[in-house]
DNA sequence: GTCGTATTTGACAACCCGGTACAGAACCGC
DNA sequence: GCGGTTCTGTACCGGGTTGTCAAATACGAC
């Protein structure tokens, strides 16, 4: 018996999200977030534990949604595995949408794997972040270290090449494009570095 | 006729952008990068003015030091071209060195590329320093085509492939180590990715 | 309807930041 | 030695930031 709050935690995880995306995480005050929730300070203390708290629960939420991509677009039969390998890192060079019904990408400014960008600003002097971020890389990674292996038994990937080597080039491929996102390129060039990527894949020799 | 100054804008600047790489550009006031370089802050504002053009001129003396890099290891004969790109992917994973005779990677919190990480962090808000990231990007992506290309003219790379998308490619995979980095990863597995990238390379046919 | 409880709101104090102004010091040319 | 000019260090200012608190509010249980 007492008064409920008023907003949904997953739209206001959902705004600070976007606005770390967008300034950084030193970059964005409480205020900032606070106009972009419309939650007064009080309530953001009171139901996040500040900014920080914000940071990591938003980040937890990004981790779940992360998650959800491999698990719908990489996982199934060994027929075409490689196939939707290809069609995941097309997709994944776009980034991660905020909700399941919002376009990947409204802006390139936060196509950027949200992980990845705090871990490069603050990683390093926040092992919580660090941490966090790493397991967003370690479960796509295994994800499609499954997918390889999947190609591999479908005679699709060479079978001597080592599935986790092959996945961590290429998520390494797939954070690097946020990089060079950030340098200004465009889309298209984007998608062209992840099909050069999937075109290098090494096939099983014909004999 | 009058005063000279009596410190060495090189190593100031060295010491500000170590700083800005260990703190981020949002992270480090003022009074950080005056005790980093012992300067005052009235020196700082008259020779740098101030901030943000302290982290200007240390991106552009960055420049100058990442352009080094692949003039002397890329550059030369076609023969051996292969080799030099294989010997300049591995050392490229560990950062770039703040001067000639200093270690590339003190620590790896400092290994990434500094460019990439202001233009990550306030790149899309700062046209000018995303431009001056580019720059850096591009120097190297066009030294490494171009290397690409003496490799091809001695037979060790496929001549069907494009020279430009594998340098895109390459230099992606080298800026993604330093997002893998970030997550807390070693240097011994930041060098696999680089020589699965490097093993990856198109070969001519053998008919 | 009334009461208790949790949320919300807005304000507040302490602090930090970036940029500037000013006084003192150091150096070079003469 | 001396003057002029530039550099150096420090104090200062307006503005912004964080974290906290007390009062006001809304809701549900009884």
């Amino acid at each position: 018996m007492a008064r409920p709050r008023s907003f949904d935690p997953d739209h206001v995880l959902h705004a600070a999200e976007r606005q770390f995306r967008t300034s950084g995480y030193n970059g964005t005050s409480v205020d900032d977030i606070s106009a972009a929730t419309g939650l007064g300070r009080g309530s953001l203390y009171a139901a996040f534990d500040g900014k920080h708290g914000v940071l990591l629960q938003a980040m937890a939420g990004y981790f779940a949604r992360l998650a959800q991509g491999p698990r719908t677009m990489l996982d199934g039969p060994d027929e075409g595995a490689l196939d939707r390998l290809h069609a995941y890192l097309l997709r994944a060079v776009h980034g991660v949408p905020l909700a399941a019904d919002v376009p990947p990408a409204p802006d390139r400014t936060a196509a950027a794997c949200f992980a990845a960008k705090m871990a490069l600003e603050i990683g390093a002097s926040d092992p919580e972040v660090q941490r966090l971020a790493n397991d967003c890389f370690s479960v796509v990674r295994t994800a499609v270290a499954e997918c390889v292996r999947a190609a591999q038994r479908n005679g699709d990937i060479d079978p001597d090449a080592d599935p986790d080597d092959l996945a961590y080039l290429l998520l390494t491929v797939i954070r690097g494009t946020d990089v060079v996102g950030a340098y200004g390129h465009g889309p298209d060039r984007l998608t062209s570095i992840a099909e050069s990527a999937f075109a290098l894949l090494p096939r099983p020799r014909h004999p």
